[in-house]
DNA sequence: GCGACAG
DNA sequence: ATCTTGTCGC
């Protein structure tokens, strides 16, 4: 996992999240990647997958349930983007190494860990509910990551490294693709898309 | 030993 | 993560 920018030139932006059946004995995920034009955020690709038999969802763990899908829906991809924002956290998390680095470094891309809720760790200092305002996430004398309020009244989201990627370049990543909503783009596309590779499949299975 | 716990 | 109408607030 590398922490530092070692990335090129962003033209396309993609969006992953998996979606899944609260009680499910089958243990299926679906996911999916989008990718979306970077200078305009529209949608100019998309790709989904499914995958059953894997892990149930155990804190920590999520990576090892949801990278392999959202590789395959990457696969299948006719756009390759240049950077990815990841729904989960990246190094904010107890081995420092969350869902969003996790597939950063399998598929070797850059990544941006955008959480929305805590792992580990705490939100340190002043944190007023003012779009735009920023907290660092500290876990064991650290800064692994950094809470942002993206939208007033609305739970703030939680960004962390993924991989190729600083904490800074991953920010304004973030606060670019916002367009007023408290989800980036890239990843509320993604958990749309998602949901809708479910619904396809379990439509198709009966 | 107890509590916390991305999605 | 998902279900799901109305409702409160800017």
């Amino acid at each position: 996992m590398v922490t530092v920018d070692a990335i090129g030139p962003v033209r396309v932006l993609g969006g992953a999240d998996a979606s899944s059946l609260r009680f499910d004995a089958t243990r299926t995920v679906h996911a999916a990647m989008v990718a979306l034009d970077a200078a305009t955020l529209a949608p100019i690709g998309s790709a989904g997958a499914s995958r059953s038999g894997g892990l149930p969802y155990i804190p920590g763990l999520l990576g090892f349930r949801e990278v392999p899908v959202l590789a395959r829906a990457f696969a299948q991809l006719p756009v390759k983007p240049d950077l990815i924002l990841v729904d989960g956290h990246g190094m904010a998390h107890p081995k420092g190494l969350g869902v969003a680095s996790h597939l950063g470094v399998v598929l070797d891309v850059p990544t941006i860990g955008v959480a929305k809720s805590v792992l580990c760790g705490a939100v340190e200092g002043d944190f007023p509910d003012t779009p735009g305002t920023r907290a660092p996430l500290v876990w064991k004398g650290a800064v692994i990551g950094m809470a942002l309020r993206t939208r007033r009244g609305a739970n703030p989201l939680y960004v962390s490294v993924g991989h190729r990627v600083s904490l800074g370049t991953a920010l304004a990543w973030v606060e670019r693709t916002l367009r007023g909503r408290r989800l980036p783009e890239p990843t509320r596309l993604a958990h749309e898309a998602a949901a809708r590779v479910r619904l396809a499949a379990m439509a198709a299975a009966g």
